[in-house]
DNA sequence: TGGATCGTTCGTGTAGGACCAACTATTTAT
DNA sequence: ATAAATAGTTGGTCCTACACGAACGATCCA
């Protein structure tokens, strides 16, 4: 793990640390408010936004088992199962049985899904616009590039973390 | 599922169309990493997640009326009122009277809540390193700055956005 | 054969947050 | 001067997303 030089012991008072600035509430910021615009145009679609990050992430693993998915979204298990119901009952995602493992379901999106998903992300224009306005084209290409790739970066279990993770580190 | 008013779309048959991809639920699900990891480490320290976000607009914002803090965050006033209240009991924020207009009240952090985003910050190093570890450090920087200037940009309430949007531009 | 694992159902609990009504203090408009 | 609008506060209700637990069928594996 990354470990920086640390801190200094004697800071000014008033010490506006630039460093040490995080992006977890910037996007908890800006996600709720992506969500919020989200769900007004989502409805007419029969989508909820997380319908939508399932499909997002189905249609980026191809096939994947409800475990899978439960630890890629990190959901409970449990939760998967009614949020896939709601999918399959619409015709936008299958479970098959996996053939080499038969307790296994393999969950992938159907034709119907994949469309529905384009269609979404049609209808999601204005509300990008508004949210990611002050950014460039350009700029906002960059920012889903760089959301896309941290997506896809292994993520580990909370159990995990708490076990390596010890002491604060900081 | 949730049956809301059907709109088929008459898009072209075949596509993978890459060009519309959004950010939306990229940065949802990134978002709810983020949370997920943070909540225990925030736990010790007396704050939530929505804490550390109110702090860090006042931190940019210098001072704000409780209106401008509720458009801001786009949450309702009233949840403001308790959400400041948390956080001036613990003497992290303060309350002044606007001397120009006495029914408002210029709220900014105290010294006091100063230091304690910045603890939160470096506490929260673990968690960002989890959800980020994908991308190197420099891109984390700029993530940062995307981030730091789309939250910035301007913020619409849902009625003019509704107002203003009419068909889905798409 | 007897665990362990995957998915499923149901039920409970917690938390974030919207929204409404009513109230006070204050400002602005008539 | 008085009425209307605005900023904040309190208290309440409601909804939704999820976590978590228990119990079950099907399947795999030792």
């Amino acid at each position: 793990m990354f470990r920086g030089p640390r801190k200094l012991g004697h800071m000014s008072a008033v010490p506006t640390d630039e460093s040490e600035r995080r992006s977890g509430p910037l996007l908890q910021h800006l996600a709720r408010r992506m969500r919020l615009r989200s769900e007004s145009v989502l409805t007419p679609l029969g989508l909820r936004p997380r319908h939508l990050v399932a499909l997002t992430v189905l249609r980026d693993s191809g096939g994947i088992s409800q475990q899978g998915l439960a630890a890629t979204l990190q959901i409970d298990g449990t939760n998967v199962v009614g949020l896939l119901n709601d999918l399959e009952a619409d015709d936008l995602v299958e479970r098959r049985r996996s053939p080499e493992d038969r307790r296994r379901h393999v969950v992938s999106l159907t034709e119907a899904g994949t469309k529905r998903l384009r269609e979404a992300e049609c209808a999601l224009a204005g509300a990008e616009e508004d949210v990611l306005g002050a950014l460039a084209p350009g700029e906002r290409d960059l920012l889903y590039e760089l959301l896309r790739r941290a997506s896809q970066g292994r993520s580990s279990s909370c159990a995990e973390v708490v076990a390596e993770g010890g002491p604060d580190a900081c």
